[in-house]
DNA sequence: AGCACA
């Protein structure tokens, strides 16, 4: 791989990161647009001198962190197009899932030995951030792959959704219902001719990304849940 | 540019 002579791997390096965006929102974000790639164990930032402007997320799967890489690479956020490779490091979320997990002793800092001290016994996949709504309908139905033109490969990125699985019944109405919540709204679009798909508009592609994460699976009927994806340029 | 997990 071109991206920087560093192994493929769970977790992506993210650099060029805009320094303005607080460290909670960035992680959310984060979260967010990623997310469609598949389960996100841990997404990690800070602000310190050293890494600001700079974010690891770590996937579950290796093949979550490979599309990521290539489809986000240079992706406009916050204005500024993104730098991604693989980490150069494991995870410490990935070494405990893996059950190699060892708490950093005599590394760098001996201020870090009393953290680890106090360190929580905790097991499954680490905190990450939430969501910001639609997660009590069904949950996480994170990569939706049955009639999706897309299957095996996440379009790129876009500011138009292509949504399909719908009840023949829904109309556009209940669709902006549902996705003018999210910032960027501009518009739904149905075809008469096409019962069951619709397409959503959103000002750019970061603003879909959102809407598509937060609406995932979203259950219009028990038998309907939603199945995003970015639509084909 | 810069690779951490507290």
């Amino acid at each position: 791989m071109l991206s920087g002579d560093i192994p493929p791997s769970q977790t992506i390096y993210i650099k060029n990161l805009n320094e303005k965006i607080k460290k909670e929102e960035l992680k959310r974000s984060l979260y967010c647009l990623f997310s469609q790639y598949g389960k996100i164990l841990d997404v990690v930032a800070l602000k310190t001198p050293k890494l600001r402007g700079q974010a690891w997320v770590a996937f579950l799967e290796v093949t979550s962190a490979s599309n990521a890489v290539r489809q986000m690479q240079n992706f406009p956020f916050y204005d500024k197009p993104m730098r991604i490779q693989y980490a150069k490091t494991k995870s410490d979320c990935i070494a405990k899932v893996e059950g190699s997990f060892v708490p950093r002793e005599k590394k760098r800092k001996q201020e870090e030995r009393a953290a680890d001290r106090k360190r929580r016994t905790e097991e499954g996949p680490q905190s990450a951030p939430a969501n910001g709504g639609a997660a009590e309908n069904g949950g996480r139905t994170t990569s939706y792959r049955h009639g999706n033109p897309n299957a095996n490969e996440t379009a790129a990125p876009n500011n138009i959704l292509f949504i399909e699985n719908l009840p023949h019944e829904t109309t556009s109405a209940m669709l902006e219902l549902l996705f003018k919540q999210y910032p960027g709204f501009r518009e739904v679009r149905m075809i008469d001719a096409k019962p069951g798909i619709a397409f959503v508009e959103f000002e750019d592609d970061v603003q879909s990304s959102m809407a598509m994460q937060a609406l995932q699976g979203f259950k219009v009927t028990p038998q309907n849940p939603m199945g995003i994806s970015f639509a084909k340029k």
